[in-house]
DNA sequence: TCTGGGGTCCTAGGACCC
DNA sequence: TCTGGGGTCCTAGGACCC
């Protein structure tokens, strides 16, 4: 960890739902393929290499996707698939070193500077490259650099199955020719933007002279941008991102949406409950807790609660998210409905703060319990009180 | 061609504290 | 009677990513 070079691998799986379809099913390898949208509505999440011949891509609309290639197969986000084959892609990392920073479920960073040790990084790559193929039918590209950036760069520089090498010295020649949108995190909004300063690639952005005019968009990270573009980037990869949570939320889109404010909050009850579920799954409780939806016009609305303590509890969750909603709540369809929980803290590194109850005390634990109960929603009743009168003006 | 479901991080204003 | 400067936390919304 002390040497002054580092090399970084960034590992993408290429069409990673189709790929986990194709692993299950290999007659499906050269059929054009979409994930998603099954139902004849919404979206793709991903499309084979023989569909994006078509030019069908993620995100597409399932509509447009089947104008453009009339006999795409579509099959259903089979999720549990797909968490099993990222877990057999990160297990096959970690043979190689602990260093490995997960970016979503099919792509991650690994820091190889103390496992390559001198072995030669291209050929490592390749073996990786290989082995993912053959041992678990996973395509992926491989982006090879000096810095986190930079391999993430390079591994979209050529896809699928390509493994790209950035050196610092040659960013003039391979990164700053790269079209302004390729960058990874200047997205369809702050790009036209750039381009009214008259910044098309990524060396117009590194020698553009006027940062005032860069900041206008690009706010604080300005520098860091711009640091980017000349193929710096000192953010380290870390490790102990491995299995955290900033959140954990479950959405669902209403197609026909939601009317009534009883159907609203069956469709609530259920998205809550699931996010409970996850995060005792998880080993984490939450201290806030938010409510959004959507309407049709797809704008988006939201509110947020923060207990002063962390919890897991279904009743506490419940009440709050129920509380939310009803402050949101108007007689209007509802497109997507939000429940999220964030301030995450692992449950052994919580102290128990109150100790509501001395289960000895009580004949049962039934009535420990009722008895708990009943003082959670005494303190709630006084807070929703005093959120009430707080708008007094007296 | 209308727009899934999972996330992360940033911004800006306000409350509150010292 | 007017009112600094620094810091933290909270909230709503938005950009971006896969």
């Amino acid at each position: 960890m002390n040497k002054a070079y580092r090399i970084i691998f960034h590992i993408d799986l290429n069409a990673f739902f189709a790929s986990c379809e194709i692993a299950l099913n290999p007659a499906l390898k050269d059929i054009p393929l979409g994930i998603g949208g099954s139902s004849g509505k919404g979206v793709l999440t991903t499309a084979n290499y023989a569909a994006r011949k078509y030019g069908v891509s993620s995100a597409m609309s399932v509509g447009e996707a089947r104008r453009l290639c009339p006999q795409l197969k579509l099959l259903p986000v089979n999720f549990p698939l797909y968490k099993e084959k990222s877990q057999q892609f990160f297990d096959y990392l970690a043979t190689y070193t602990d260093q490995i920073e997960p970016a979503s479920i099919d792509e991650g960073y690994v820091d190889m500077t103390d496992y390559l040790d001198g072995k030669d990084a291209l050929s490592v790559a390749k073996k990786i490259q290989s082995d993912l193929k053959r041992q678990f039918s996973l395509p992926c590209s491989i982006g090879i650099a000096p810095n986190r950036f930079l391999a993430k760069m390079a591994s979209d520089y050529e896809k699928p199955e390509g493994i790209t090498v950035f050196r610092k010295r040659t960013v003039k020649t391979m990164l700053w020719p790269m079209p302004i949108e390729a960058m990874h995190g200047i997205g369809k909004k702050t790009v036209p933007n750039l381009k009214l300063l008259g910044i098309h690639t990524i060396g117009d952005l590194a020698t553009y002279d006027d940062p005032d005019k860069l900041s206008k968009f690009l706010g604080n990270s300005t520098e860091s941008f711009v640091q980017k573009a000349w193929g710096h980037d000192p953010t380290p990869v870390d490790a102990s991102r491995q299995g955290s949570h900033q959140s954990i939320g479950q959405s669902k889109t209403y197609d026909p949406p939601l009317m009534g404010y009883v159907d609203a909050l069956n469709a609530l009850e259920a998205l809550t409950f699931r996010v409970q579920e996850r995060l005792v799954e998880a080993d984490l409780k939450a201290k806030s807790i938010a409510v959004s939806w959507r309407d049709e016009a797809f704008k988006t609305t939201s509110k947020q609660f923060s207990f002063s303590f962390h919890t897991d509890a279904l009743d506490e969750l419940w009440f709050e998210a129920e509380r939310l909603f009803d402050t949101l709540f108007e007689e209007r369809p509802i497109a997507l409905l939000s429940v999220s929980v964030s301030n995450l803290e692992q449950k052994d590194r919580l102290v128990t703060q109150i100790d509501i109850y001395d289960v000895d005390q009580y004949p049962s634990k039934h009535e420990a319990l009722e008895d708990t109960l009943s003082k959670i929603n005494r303190h709630y009743q006084k807070s929703v009180l005093k959120k009430g009168t707080s708008d007094d003006p007296s």
